[in-house]
DNA sequence: CATGAAATGAGGGTAGCTCTCAAAATCTAC
DNA sequence: GTAGATTTTGAGAGCTACCCTCATTTCATG
């Protein structure tokens, strides 16, 4: 019915009839949730937008919105796409220059999201600029996703993935990366993501262009 | 009466009998509002304090607590040093590597602050990475030093201060510079700041040490 | 089908935050 | 000093995110 059903339905119970009922009904109150944020939002605004109405319109209690999502900037938000990504970074060639295997790895998620679901990315990223308790969150996930980066960082530097050399590294990466995002936000959404993320990692790599010393 | 009120001294409003009545009342009433959150916080936790409380302790009503401070994680975390940081970041000789600059008006301001009130320094960082929303609220603040420093990077490099490149270049300083604090106080203040900011330059300047190809 | 486990709904409570409006304090002029 | 304009404050109602508990329903399994 949600056209962003179909755009997720990679996730849809009915691709996954191993699990049992209750396992796919959970499912389905998920994105039941999640749609009726997403036209709520679409419609009205976030603020304006209330559990409550979420709740109403997914067909379920307040309280089983809160028992599915923390905060309700979550509801937005949250995915799972880390580990994917760690995976994937280890299972680039060992000699490769860390920034070549990590802007691999940024392509490919990417393609994944822009593919699977371009409507949300775009949303996401506009609530992310409008809605500061949304970009708190955002900033606090991807600080999280930081955190799996050290892990690889150290493994490929042979430094210890505590080490305040590495947690510096990996969050400057992290902070980079978002202003990434924001940026292609905050400018319609004109440029291409791709080419952005490329010319940020220049920058991390080589420091400013024409700039310093 | 309150330690704390001697260490910010600078600020108390007798030394600034040029202001009138009304101001020196608002000072006066500011100051009050921190102190008394600062003294609850370190006797029952940031979560177990509620603005009435809060009130109550600083003499105000709670709406009076509002008006001076648009949030809780405020009251605890609102500073204004970013004018005076590029204002000192212009005065320096435009030859100088950009890095060097940073580092000399990053150095001044940890002299500053520690010189001023080394026990709030501390407990800010403390509660940096025990309370979410205070964190949230200090990189949503550091954020906003980073578009400062956006301006002082622009007329260094001639890039325009709305670019990608110097957008991605100062939040990954600022990320990275703010890992440098939490990392401080999750180490239990041992090391020394000064020395945790000059490694974390170094790795921002040139990269990890032992790191990639 | 019966028993146990898990998910849900209902509802009450807390606290951050907003808004309004009238009272009190301060400033300005005469 | 006193009157009047302006600012600051307090009281209190209201909204909403979020938490907790408990009874009811829904699913899984022998």
């Amino acid at each position: 019915m949600n056209p962003m059903t179909a755009a997720r339905s990679r996730f849809s119970p009915a691709d996954r009839p191993q699990l049992g009922l209750r396992e796919r009904k959970k499912i389905k109150t998920r994105e039941a949730i999640r749609d009726a944020t997403y036209a709520l939002i679409k419609e009205q605004g976030y603020d304006a937008t209330t559990i409550e109405q979420i709740a109403d319109r997914a067909e379920v209690s307040p309280s089983t919105v809160f028992r599915y999502f923390p905060t309700k900037e979550d509801i937005v938000l949250t995915d799972e796409y880390d580990p994917l990504m760690l995976e994937e970074l280890r299972a680039r060639p060992a000699g490769e220059p860390w920034i070549d295997s990590l802007r691999h790895v940024i392509h490919m998620a990417l393609d994944v999201l822009t593919e699977e679901d371009p409507e949300t990315v775009r949303t996401r990223a506009h609530l992310a600029i409008q809605v500061p308790a949304v970009r708190s969150r955002m900033v606090e996930s991807m600080s999280e996703t930081g955190r799996m980066l050290r892990e690889a960082i150290a493994e490929r530097s042979g430094l210890a993935p505590d080490s305040l050399e590495a947690r510096v590294y990996a969050m400057s990466l992290t902070g980079g990366l978002l202003e990434v995002y924001l940026y292609w936000a905050e400018n319609g959404f004109q440029d291409d993501l791709r080419g952005l993320v490329d010319r940020a990692l220049d920058v991390l790599e080589h420091g400013l262009p024409a700039a310093n010393s």
